[in-house]
DNA sequence: ATGCCGAGACATTCTCGA
């Protein structure tokens, strides 16, 4: 199984290099988020082209999330939204059970914007509310197999930040949103690039700024978590570097894991 | 080499992103 999860800043601004990645690549299953496109806008068309089926989470010009997976395996019990998010239907979460056997869900965690501010709670009710999610589904009867990836908006550990003390005072990096996204894991997910490269720094964003990118000035904030029985059965993670490179990059990269 | 913000919209400036 490939499943690959990328934040690509556009749907339709990079749909070009999303065909040429499902070229490349040929991944079972795409989690995408920031699609910024209205539902009517979804570009199906050009999915199916390519061989994929999608199941999308649209709001307009802000968010959005998809799901897409190869034509064969199919999509299945597509449900939108997380219970207990602050701000309904903002298109930050949407789950599908792929070739039968495996939930997904494709997450866009809230910016926060600034500490101390109300972007800020609902943040971390956000991080709350997935860790409940992610324990109402390991708890379900004959719980399948589950993958919860996307754009965590935190660093998981001063490792995956580029300078931690450029980062005190600012979010991504404090304890509360650390603690948070740890309470998402804790409910039965390991962190997937980690399992495979306990050490290794593995940025997927670059701020388009200042040529923070050719400066290697990036963050670890796109997260592939899995169950335990998929994180043994893991034979590559990868971050495909080479996407933010040429005409018209995403500031984030995708993020590629390969098991058995 | 990887190259110095980008995308969307009630657009010509503003909001948001991390």
């Amino acid at each position: 199984m490939r499943l690959v999860t990328w934040n690509v800043n556009s749907l339709r601004a990079r749909l070009p290099r999303v065909l040429e990645f499902l070229g490349e690549h040929r991944p079972d299953v795409l989690l995408l988020q920031e699609t910024k496109c209205e539902a009517e806008a979804f570009p199906h068309a050009e999915l199916a082209e390519a061989g994929y089926v999608a199941a999308d989470h649209s709001a307009g010009r802000w968010a959005g999330v998809a799901i897409v997976a190869r034509a064969e395996l199919g999509l299945a019990d597509v449900t939108s939204g997380l219970p207990g998010e602050v701000v309904e239907d903002e298109a930050r979460w949407i789950e599908a059970t792929v070739g039968g056997e495996l939930r997904v869900a494709s997450v866009y965690v809230p910016n926060g914007r600034e500490l101390d501010s109300e972007w800020y709670a609902q943040k971390l009710v956000f991080l709350e509310a997935m860790a409940r999610r992610v324990g109402e589904l390991r708890a379900a009867a004959e719980a399948p197999e589950l993958v919860v990836a996307g754009d965590m908006n935190v660093a998981p550990a001063d490792v995956d930040v580029y300078d931690p003390a450029a980062f005190v005072g600012s979010t991504h990096t404090s304890a509360p949103e650390r603690d948070a996204l740890q309470g998402v894991v804790a409910a039965g997910l390991v962190d997937a690039f980690r399992r495979l490269h306990p050490d290794d720094v593995g940025f997927t964003w670059w701020d388009y700024r200042q040529g923070h990118f050719h400066r290697g000035l990036g963050l670890r904030i796109d997260l592939i978590l899995a169950t335990p029985a998929i994180a043994d059965r893991l034979t590559r993670v990868g971050i495909e570097r080479d996407y933010r490179k040429g005409s018209k990059p995403s500031d984030h990269v995708p993020l590629v894991a390969d098991w058995t």
